[in-house]
DNA sequence: GTTAGCACTCACCGGTTGAGAGTGCTAACA
DNA sequence: TGTTAGCACTCTCAACCGGTGAGTGCTAAC
């Protein structure tokens, strides 16, 4: 027993209903609605069929059948491969984003608006990456008996300070020598590669091991942080209006993921250099949102950076739709950031970062 | 029949148990847990007296009763005058507050958070206002046949430019002679003002009258958005753990209302210069949440500029905690904007308007 | 291979019922 | 005169129950 083609027509048809209307679809319904020429008696082989092959789920005997994550994938990836995307209408996108204001984070928030309001689902929009930046000099001053403020300026003259909490207590002398010590050890790498040096230092300098380490730590999350912009977020509450979520305790767990902005981003970010990403239920590798979709695209600034741009939605969503509208916005905000590079300017817009 | 001091003693016990309980509270209950040392019967002509005065509501006949919006109103006034709120625990605050970090965005996400975390309720904080920019040039460009380039130029330097939809065609010559005879008039004035002085200038240049009236909503725009900066959103999804929100429809409207952060700013803004506002119900002038209440407190920077915190919860809220944290709050903001300044920089945050 | 027919399962809906909570009223009491 | 006990009454809520309808799986006939 294969998929064949007529299994595959049903199943397409399964899926079209159910993320029409949510609702378990029975043989009868595919029989009729979606004339196939069949009885709903065949229809039944074959869906019992489909079932055995993983495709299909039934909540309870008496239920219709319930496309399973298997299903959506298939679906998706006929779908992409035999390119039935409406080739997408950027002219709404246009319409929608006649930008009055070029600020970088308006463009990112109003992105995530319009994305949002055009597919109904939630959507999430990242600023384009940033350049590593290159440590230059790091330098500790005492603050309190126990704090410290870490300078690091890097190239371009960028300067990062900021507080950190230790619990020796350090005078200026010595942090003086370690500061220069540090200097000279990190010139010329970039945050990431400093925060992965630093265990190695701490190991060799034993009286100030822990300063050490929390410095290491805190380099970490400072380059996190630093590359990570602002998360633009829509529609957010979009996501009620569908049954799936009409359970309190499912939506209130979904809207805690999408309030901590950060490991939100590390969810949509999209690796890799592939144009499009779907992931459908458990692709997703987040627990809280397994039955939930994520698709992505990516979009690009003149000077080459990449940024994305996601929705999220539950799985039954409607892909081509999605997808294409991404598509669409992905353009758009490619132009945007590469011709008039308005609202580019990414390093200016941490504006309290300049030196 | 007024308002003695047995009603009042039994009216705070009702409210004390309906902000725990969430549920209509009944004679018993009030003879029985907090005892008054009278019987239920004696509660029951009491509860019916409070009911005939405003302060209590009855679901239905035989359920217990609920306060008004009346009743918290009383209860809440009898607190601040008593001043009967925990002096706070700014420590507390400290502790989350441990900022790693004093860009302005994010000591305001990040009290956004800390304040929802600490009360479980939805948190609102606003940036310090913005001085007034005072405009110096304005400038039209034309770009494409229905949209000019607006820059304006402010003291300080700063530059907005923003791309303007219209829909007469408009030539350089036109624009640039428009241009001259605006900046003349509106030199010198600050952008709000500007904005409440187009429709006049308007009416006076006939020929382009709509390119005028365009451009004052325009201001207006600017302006607001200019003023409001970055406005940090924490625990919103709190906000379905509390029965009342139970309700999918009833949580989708709050939560595209607190979307809309715009609109949220307004509603949180601070007028006039009481360290502390409380509005319950109905009081909150917001239909879509005419069951919340919504407390907020003010902090200062250095400089004197006015920031505001909020929170956002059901009308049964704690409110004595949720005075004393925001309380506390103020408080730890105002020093780590009045002492160090740092994650101040309040002009710098907006770095793309650098000139 | 397809289809008609049939028995079976199970969620869902509407009505009923009983329990429980709470009230208002009245009458007795201090 | 204020307080309380008692009682009848109201109303919600949860559980129950039976009927209905959608849907299935299986079998037998075409």
């Amino acid at each position: 027993m294969g998929m064949d083609e007529r299994k595959f027509r049903i199943l397409q048809a399964i899926i079209d209903d159910y993320i029409l209307t949510a609702v378990p679809v029975g043989s009868r319904t595919i029989s009729k609605k979606y004339d196939m020429g069949l009885s709903s008696a065949t229809i039944r082989n074959e869906m019992s069929d489909l079932e055995e092959l993983g495709y299909l789920d039934q909540p309870h005997v008496s239920a219709g059948r319930v496309p399973s994550a298997k299903a959506y994938r298939l679906y998706v990836d006929q779908m992409l491969a035999s390119g039935r995307i409406h080739s997408a209408k950027p002219e709404a996108v246009i319409a929608h984003l006649n930008a009055r204001t070029h600020q970088m984070e308006d463009v990112i928030d109003q992105a995530a608006q319009v994305l949002s309001d055009l597919t109904n689902y939630t959507a999430v929009v990242l600023p384009p990456t940033k350049p590593q930046p290159i440590i230059r000099t790091l330098q500790l001053v005492p603050v309190t008996a126990n704090s410290v403020l870490v300078v690091i300026v890097t190239d371009g003259g960028i300067v990062r300070d900021t507080v950190m909490p230790v619990n020796e207590g350090l005078d200026a002398d010595t942090l003086y020598h370690i500061s220069r010590s540090l200097t000279e050890q990190l010139n010329g790498h970039t945050l990431a590669e400093a925060a992965a040096m630093l265990p190695e230092i701490a190991a060799r300098m034993r009286d100030s091991e822990h300063l050490m380490t929390s410095l290491g730590g805190f380099l970490e999350e400072t380059e996190e942080h630093a590359q990570r912009g602002h998360v633009g977020i829509g529609g957010a509450s979009n996501m009620l209006s569908y049954p799936e979520y009409s359970d309190a305790e499912k939506a209130r767990s979904f809207l805690s993921l999408i309030e901590t902005r950060d490991k939100l981003a590390s969810i949509i970010a999209h690796k890799g250099d592939v144009a499009f990403t779907v992931r459908i239920g458990p692709e997703t590798g987040v627990p809280e949102i397994s039955d939930c979709s994520i698709v992505t695209a990516t979009y690009s600034t003149r000077s080459g950076r990449q940024g994305t741009i996601g929705v999220i939605g539950p799985t039954r969503m409607q892909y081509s739709r999605v997808i294409s509208v991404l598509g669409a916005m992905g353009q758009q905000l490619s132009q945007l950031f590469g011709t008039t590079d308005a609202g580019g300017k990414p390093e200016a817009s941490k504006g309290s970062d300049q030196a």
